[in-house]
RNA sequence: GCCUUGGUAGCUCAGUCGGUAGAGCAGUAGACUGAAAAUCUACGUGUCGGUGGUUCGAUUCCGCCCCAAGGCA
């Protein structure tokens, strides 16, 4: 038996994939499946440019709004609520659309987490990243994970304290180096096709400057302002989005506005650039580019083929 | 009109006691296995404003010119 269909929508920040998403959901009766690591909290509209209620109520979304912004998020908690909400779409008959630049949580669900189940520690992490504060300290971490694990160790530069830790954690919760950890098979259930938007880059850097001015315009500072009166912690994770912690300071009159602005725009392009990075490893990813062709319809074309062929 | 201070990488600036120059940011490329909008790595030739002069040699010293900011009339 064949495995069930899906599409995946991906690309850099603004460069359209959601509304040809919803192109192709309304075209082909697919429900869209949120693939982004931000548009899950709630009460972050402006910035995480979420799809509106109006967009919502003509084509279903999922895994939007489903967690509060003061909540730890994961990626193997993505990987187990997409591969779920896809599962339920397929079985009403309809095609799961991914849609996101979240290229981690695509590579969770295609690929599998091979880590063997081995989660994280707070308290763990926390200690890790307190021995970090300086040079010495990054120099001895790195030390202490070449002991254990020289293999990661070598992969890893002393400076990206976020993987040298994580791979720190992983020995010390199993006693097994992350190197060594078995890598159980990972199947995915799903056949997934994906399309990227390639647009051009200077065209996309002028459109996300566009986009940062107009998420201004609708109050994005009162967006943040609210989330602050609320009381998520500056430190949260959904306070690291960008839009959202270039304003904190503004807020707390530590920056001027004008400047938090130009940090937003410049944030999302060095974002954007990295996307580009990760989507063009991928490999199998079906590039359309949209200054030049008529994206939609040819997206609309090779998906529907896709959908609607017989499989052999 | 005169005086002062500047004019060096896309931007902000450093520097060369005369031997054709380098930082930060921007930009580009890359990595990424339970934080991923996170985290990290690598990459620096440009008429040193123009033009004459001094000099073996000038971006550096001198003259003139142009431009900018400030001051005085």
């Amino acid at each position: 038996m064949s495995k069930p269909k899906a599409l995946a929508v991906v690309g850099p920040t603004a460069s359209g994939k959601s509304a040809l998403g919803m192109a192709l959901a309304r075209q082909l009766y697919g429900e869209i499946v949120c693939m982004d690591s931000m548009q899950i909290y709630k009460r972050m509209d402006i910035g995480t440019a979420k799809p509106t209620q109006a967009e919502r109520a003509t084509v279903p979304h999922h895994l939007v709004d489903i967690v509060e912004p003061g909540e730890a998020y994961t990626v193997a908690r993505y990987a187990e609520d997409a591969q779920r909400v896809m599962e339920e779409i397929t079985s009403r008959g309809a095609l799961p659309i991914l849609v996101g630049g979240t290229g981690f949580y695509l590579q969770a669900l295609t690929q599998g987490l091979t880590l063997g189940g081995v989660q994280s520690d707070p308290q763990v992490r926390e200690r890790l990243k307190a021995m970090a504060q300086d040079e010495e300290g990054k120099r001895l971490l790195h030390e202490r994970l070449r002991a254990v694990d020289p293999v990661t160790a070598a992969r890893l530069h002393p400076n990206d304290i976020t993987r040298v830790s994580r791979a720190l954690e992983v020995y010390e919760l199993t006693g097994i180096a992350m190197s060594a950890q078995e890598q159980p098979e990972f199947d995915s259930p799903f056949e997934i096709f994906r399309i990227g938007v390639a647009m051009e880059r200077s065209v996309l850097y002028q459109r996300i400057d566009a986009r940062v001015d107009a998420m201004m315009a609708q109050g994005l500072l009162e967006e943040v302002k609210a989330l602050l009166t609320e009381d998520v912690s500056p430190q949260a994770q959904a306070m690291q989005g960008i839009g959202y912690k270039e304003l904190v300071p503004v807020i707390q009159g530590l920056y001027p506005l004008e400047n938090a602005v130009s940090d937003i725009k410049r944030n999302s392009r060095h974002y954007a650039k990295r996307q580009m990075t990760w989507f063009r490893r991928d490999g199998q990813i079906y590039w359309l580019k949209p200054d030049q062709d008529n994206t939609e319809a040819q997206a609309l074309a090779i998906a529907r083929a896709f959908w609607e062929g017989t499989q052999a």
